[in-house]
DNA sequence: CACAACTCAGTTGCGCGCAACTTAATAGTA
DNA sequence: TACTATTAAGTTGCGCGCAACTGAGTTGTG
């Protein structure tokens, strides 16, 4: 019924963090990939992905913003926001213009069609919840942990070989 | 202090579950992209990316394997293996060969060079450890919440419109 | 046996995510 | 004022992740 066992021994600790379901990140990129899907299939009916779902949050929710602030609110550089944008800009979404006090910066906001995309919008949270099941409570509880984890993370990363 | 608002009046409940704290997938993507840089950065000294890795994971614990059955532990689908696999082999570290039994069936194991790369491999959940600074019961304890959230998020996945 | 249904791996196409680089504009400084 | 350094956005290249499809091999049913 068992497996053929590696060609080893002994499970030693070394061997043990190796296995695949010790893995945290995996467990965390999982759920991320279960929850995209679940995300995929709700924008649908709006033409997005979910980038580009979290960028019309963005806007939506801070209206113009410049591509720099952006990507500082959904951690992402310019190399993804640039085409992700050019996109959403070709679909009529959003706007992008230089800005006339630095003309290095672009500022991007929302069109009129985008705009009326928001209501249709309010659904997909709704239609999210409703399938998983989860409460306000629930999410909130795990939303927390979460920042607290990718907080952390980040100043593992942030810092020197120590 | 605060920003400007978003050209609305109040913050109805529907346009709360819209802003982008709020949503819990983006925290989970957040965390599983903190997590891949620590990873990212641990792993160059192997030459492999992270799925890599966790393909050769696979590989180190259960020997031969398939194209199907390591897709079903990584919750990968040929279309992600297949080139992956290819580079995995172009490297030198595993062997493909069409199964005897079913010949429709690839059977994918690794060589000796990506047997010897498994002493090296054992220094990685070390450093993101030590790096994180998560001890073994703290990340039991985040796997097994992220493993029944995965759980559900499939079952809601897998659901017909309900 | 014949033939349809299914299974498995592979390919193509597209959108991220990220590193590395380029170009243009601004800021800082001698 | 020149000149360097810095900053912002964009581009290129590559590896996933996934949908859609192809083609070869196998299974099931008449």
């Amino acid at each position: 019924m068992t497996a053929t066992p590696p060609p080893t021994d002994a499970p030693t600790d070394a061997e043990n963090l190796l296995r695949l379901e010790h893995q945290v990140c995996f467990a965390l990129q999982n759920a991320s990939r279960a929850f995209g899907a679940i995300y995929r299939d709700a924008l649908k009916d709006l033409g997005l992905t979910y980038p580009q779902y979290l960028a019309m949050l963005a806007l939506w929710e801070h209206g113009e913003l410049s591509v720099k602030r952006l990507g500082e609110l959904l951690r992402l550089d310019s190399g993804t926001l640039s085409p992700l944008l050019k996109r959403l800009e070709s679909a009529g979404l959003v706007k992008r213009e230089r800005s006339p006090q630095d003309e290095r910066s672009v500022l991007v906001s929302v069109t009129a069609t985008g705009a009326a995309l928001r209501e249709q919008a309010t659904q997909v949270p709704l239609e999210v919840a409703r399938r998983t099941g989860f409460d306000i409570a629930e999410m909130r509880e795990l939303r927390g942990l979460l920042g607290r984890l990718t907080d952390r993370l980040d100043a593992a990363g942030t810092a020197q070989e120590c």
